[in-house]
RNA sequence: UGUCCCAUGGUGUAAUUGGCAACACGUCUGGUUUUGGUCCAGAAGAGUCUAGGUUCGAGCCCUAGUGGGACAACCA
């Protein structure tokens, strides 16, 4: 984040040398504690943090917790911990919108007795009718002239509970033929007998969005507020309270940017909250949600998601970034650091007629090859191995550079072995290979300087370890879901986003393995330790195949 | 019949007015390779939504148009 530059930046600059709020950087990042974060969450986490880190100011945590009944303890915990993991730390900064109710109330009493504000008797439908629309100006209530005396009272009576929900709201008095609906007399408070996380039962009146938090980003010193796209029409609004509230030249700015979309999957925390309420999923950390939780248990790592957001920049302009720029973030990340390990999906029994029956023979293996000191391990070799299935075909076609009838391959960091024999069940499927090894070529190199063209994985059919892996793919069928007017979103998910191969095989060294460990399978792409994976049952997940040539060629 | 925002290769971003537009991903070639991975070398692909204007000179400034988006929740 620090290296790149982006409009913000730009401006966040100018403020500073024409020494506004002194001089200042102060963000802040104010989730809703409504949901789980998401990876459109992590561009607005990079970019506050990021841009208070870059002008050495600070940033914020603050809950935005102002309707209860939305809003859970349980959310707020896995944010923290969604924050921490990405690698961002707001110190001793923590802050909840609700912690400034006290004083959100007593501005409202100001500008109850300025004339700025006053409560409304009708209901919603009605308010919501006088309201007008975006081409239509709208109509003043006809409670909007009671006196700043019967509005304390009221007000007074509503925070003290006298009244039901939506019996009475409170509103500012500014402007119903604004071209802004957002400044036509916009609601404050609304009446919510309901519990909520922090106050408890403290407050039957919570503050409405707008009132909140360009206030709270006035108490907490904030200088950029940065905020998505949709609050641009907001701004006035935002301003509007805060200039009511100054009392000297300190302003907070609100500047808006536009939020990350991926193709194939869709970021809007309610349709997210459906699918997980309704099963379509196994949660919020299921390893196919754009959820961090989700993303953390997939195998995505924190650095490939930073690089991620610094890859797509900031701009206001609405565009969607290609999934296959995140997977080729994770990959970068992961090439660097991720054990090398031999693992087979579909397992196809070879056997070596002429290796010892009994034998069991350690071949060295190297950790990773960008990587020298993460040393070389030990890998059993025996006369029953595991190889891919799409490792053989009867009938090759051009440049399979694989294992068919009659050829050789080396198995690797073993042996050249050549296929001799092809068995069959009585379906005609091949359930089994025989063939031969050279023990000359002991390690993978022949002696005598012949060359194989093809190098598989394989793992040893007695000392290799039995294992479930995940397979996923995109969530949802078509590129952009939300974009998707016609059907039912529910609709467009991909029936097959999760295939789950019950019978694989991997060597031993993944016996040691816990949750979250992330390895490449060689030849096969990137994989971790599911956190259901028990000492009885190895479960793994692929967070994404390594880059593919050869099937690139076939699908052509 | 409003207000505001946006518009550069397939995708996402650059370009402090003045060298027929740069980078990343993706795509395609070729090389290296005990991962058809990585790495290396190279290629194709836009003339900057349109029309005017300002200027010696405009992707950058102005105007109009076109296209897309936001705004009418007692949500945030």
């Amino acid at each position: 984040m620090a290296k790149t530059r982006n409009f913000i930046h730009e401006l966040v600059e100018k403020d500073i040398q024409e020494g506004k709020n002194t001089g200042r950087v102060h963000t802040r990042f104010p989730p809703e504690p409504n949901g789980y974060l998401h990876i459109g969450h992590a561009k607005a986490i990079c970019l506050d943090f990021g841009t208070a880190e870059k002008f050495g100011g600070k940033c914020n945590l603050r809950f935005d917790d102002t309707n209860p009944t939305k809003e859970d303890v349980e959310y707020v915990d896995s944010i923290k911990e969604d924050i921490k993991w990405l690698g961002f730390d707001w110190e001793d900064r923590l802050y909840y919108a609700s912690d400034f109710f006290d004083r959100l109330y007593d501005f409202a009493e100001q500008l109850i007795q300025e004339g700025k504000a006053y409560v409304d008797d009708q209901p919603a439908d009605l308010i919501s009718q006088q309201r007008g629309t975006p081409t239509k100006p709208g109509v003043e209530s006809p409670y909007r002239k009671r006196s700043a005396e019967e509005n304390l009272d009221l007000f007074r009576r509503m925070k003290a509970g006298e009244f039901k929900n939506g019996a009475r709201v409170l509103r500012a008095k500014i402007d119903m033929t604004s071209p802004n609906m957002h400044m036509r007399d916009p609601l404050m408070y609304r009446i919510n007998h309901a519990e909520h996380h922090r106050t408890g039962n403290k407050w039957c009146i919570y503050p409405m969005y707008d009132f909140a938090h360009g206030q709270c980003d006035y108490f907490e010193g904030i200088t950029h507020s940065l905020c998505t796209l949709e609050f641009e029409i907001h701004r006035p609004l935002y301003n509007w309270f805060i200039d009511q509230l100054a009392t000297d030249d300190y302003r907070p700015r609100q500047i808006e940017f536009s939020r990350l979309n991926l193709t194939y999957t869709m970021m809007s925390k309610r349709k997210l909250l459906y699918l997980v309420e309704n099963d379509f999923v196994s949660g919020w950390d299921d390893p196919r949600m754009p959820t961090l939780s989700g993303m953390r248990r997939r195998g995505f790592t924190p650095e490939s998601i930073r690089s991620l957001v610094e890859k797509v920049g900031i701009t206001k302009t609405e565009g969607t970034i290609d999934v296959a720029l995140l997977e080729h973030a994770v990959r970068d990340d992961l090439n660097k650091t991720a054990q090398r390990v031999m693992g087979v999906l579909n397992p196809l029994k070879v056997v070596i007629t002429n290796y010892p029956e009994d034998k069991v023979e350690m071949v060295q293996a190297i950790n990773n090859p960008e990587d020298e000191s993460a040393g070389r391990r030990d890998v059993p070799f025996t006369r029953e191995l595991y190889i891919e299935r799409d490792d053989f075909m009867e009938e090759p076609p051009r440049k399979f550079f694989r294992l068919s009838p009659g050829k050789e391959v080396r198995l690797r960091y073993a042996y050249y072995v050549t296929c001799n024999e092809v068995i069959k069940d009585e379906a005609g499927e091949i359930c089994e290979l025989r063939c031969t090894y050279d023990p000359e070529t002991r390690g993978g190199n022949s002696p005598d300087g012949r060359k194989v063209k093809g190098t598989l994985h394989w793992v040893s059919a007695t000392e290799g370890v039995k294992a479930e892996i995940r397979l996923y793919d995109r969530l949802f069928n078509v590129e952009n879901p939300a974009g998707e007017k016609e059907k039912e979103f529910t609709e467009l998910l991909n029936p097959e986003s999760l295939k789950v191969l019950p019978d694989c095989f991997v060597e031993p060294f993944l016996r040691s393995a816990k949750p979250l460990d992330q390895f490449q399978f060689e030849r096969m792409g990137y994989f971790n330790i599911d956190k259901e994976s028990t000492e009885e049952k190895l479960v793994i997940n692929r967070t994404v195949t390594l880059r593919d040539n050869w099937s690139k060629q076939m699908n052509k």
